[in-house]
DNA sequence: AATCATTTGTTTACATTTTAACAATGCAAA
DNA sequence: TTTGCATTGTTAAAATGTAAACAAATGATT
């Protein structure tokens, strides 16, 4: 077991690196080298080295690393064998193709539940996961013991929302709303779709994007 | 003008400057102090300082800056005055969902065409964008000379479309789906949903909330 | 006019993350 | 048996990103 917490940057390898050793696995595939894992996901085989390091991870010279075992392990430091469930806040556009996304898609998340305050919606199930009034947040988040929330409110409801749902006993909210948030007590992580465009059409300005390139190659 | 380029956080803190001082513009403001944005984005305010430094845009030592002047540079480091245009590659769920965002919240992206397979879609007009058979990619994203796609096809046809994107004259994707690319003459910016929740159910297990939790008070 | 408080701009230091370097290992083949 | 080669694990260096420190400026106040 690790002591001390990891990085941000290799616990999102680690999520990426179980996803593609899975589909590895169902190949008939049982050991793997860095390099080739490496490959699979465009980065060098030093920084996955470096990453299995972190986790205490250890393959064998000649075979590289155990397939399966790491992806246990993998599953140990992230999940904890899936005690954490997720509820998604807000069920409109974004929200409901998350929720289609997650049932739909095999993975380790506990989908739980969702929130709204249509009275179209609530009290409708959505492939298999119930969607309740805003109102019931603290009381199924507290019986169900949710600990992950997706928010996906109207921006202007966001920070009471995020407020509510750490109230609750939610101890990890993503949120999908522009609005930028501030929480004591849980874990954020924020990802905003237009900064993400500028900054893409940012770096693909054409003078930009040969800037760019130069320096990718210089560093290679 | 800036001669290098900006580094990428900046570039990201840049648009979501441009955002809350646009909101500040129409409640009247017209200049704003550093601690003042600062306090807007949960961010520190050396650091604002040091972005708009990077940037050349110079404050007034007692009024704080520019709020009109710097939205306008912003727009134009990022920007360059709204002249690359965007199109959705994928118009499924997420691709409408995406569509319907930019298309109703107000910004600075010249969404201009949507591509998809489906017959039920292609032809038809959504939120004043016209979805094309992806087919006519190259076709219509020559000539209406778009840079910048965003991607939310089926995984397993995310590597030939970005090939067949940057073949079209694409300099930028942005890739929502959960296949690792790798471009040679494009800028690559991927967002990947199932690693996002899993990174915050890693930081958000109880044992590993409490040292982050210190982690982050032994920083202030 | 001199002082004080405030805020910017810039340099310096710190932290995190990535990349490089290389010793250690162990199997295969000569 | 010994040499060679490919691969891991770890330490060191470089790059990137963030925060702190502080001088310089400016206007208000005494
Ligand atoms: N649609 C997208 O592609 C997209 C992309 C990025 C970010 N976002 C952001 O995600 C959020 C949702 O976007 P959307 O397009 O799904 O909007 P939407 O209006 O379709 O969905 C919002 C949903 O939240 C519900 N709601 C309102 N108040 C609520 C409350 N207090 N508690 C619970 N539910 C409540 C509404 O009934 C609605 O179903 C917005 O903040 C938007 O800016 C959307
Ligand atoms: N739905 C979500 O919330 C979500 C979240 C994260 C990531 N993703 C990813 O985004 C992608 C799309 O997800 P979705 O839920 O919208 O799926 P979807 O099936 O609803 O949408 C995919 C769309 O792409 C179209 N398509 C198929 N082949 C195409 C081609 N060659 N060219 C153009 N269009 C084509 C399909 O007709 C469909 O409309 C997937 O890769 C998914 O993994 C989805």
């Amino acid at each position: 077991m690790i002591a001390e917490l990891l990085p941000e940057r290799t616990v999102e390898r680690l999520s990426k690196y179980r996803r593609v050793l899975s589909r590895e696995l169902e190949n008939g595939m049982d050991h793997i080298y860095s390099h080739d894992l490496a490959k699979l996901l465009h980065i060098t085989p030093v920084q996955v080295r470096r990453d299995l390091m972190l986790i205490g991870h250890t393959g064998t010279l000649r075979k590289g690393y155990d397939i399966a075992k790491l992806i246990k392990l993998i599953g140990e430091i992230i999940d904890c064998s899936g005690i954490q469930k997720v509820a998604i806040v807000g069920l409109g556009q974004l929200g409901m193709a998350l929720l289609n996304y997650l049932q739909n898609n095999k993975n380790k998340l506990h989908l739980t539940a969702a929130f709204d305050n249509n009275p179209e919606k609530i009290g409708h199930i959505f492939q298999g996961i119930p969607c309740y009034d805003e109102q019931q947040l603290k009381e199924v988040v507290e019986k169900e013991k949710i600990t992950i929330g997706i928010l996906t409110v109207p921006a202007n409801k966001a920070v009471e929302m995020s407020h509510r749902m750490t109230d609750s006993g939610i101890l990890g909210i993503i949120n999908y709303t522009p609005a930028s948030l501030k929480l004591d007590n849980a874990f954020l992580e924020e990802y905003d779709v237009i900064t993400s465009l500028e900054k893409v059409a940012y770096f693909s300005k054409p003078f930009n994007l040969d800037l760019y390139k130069k320096l990718i190659q210089s560093q290679q």
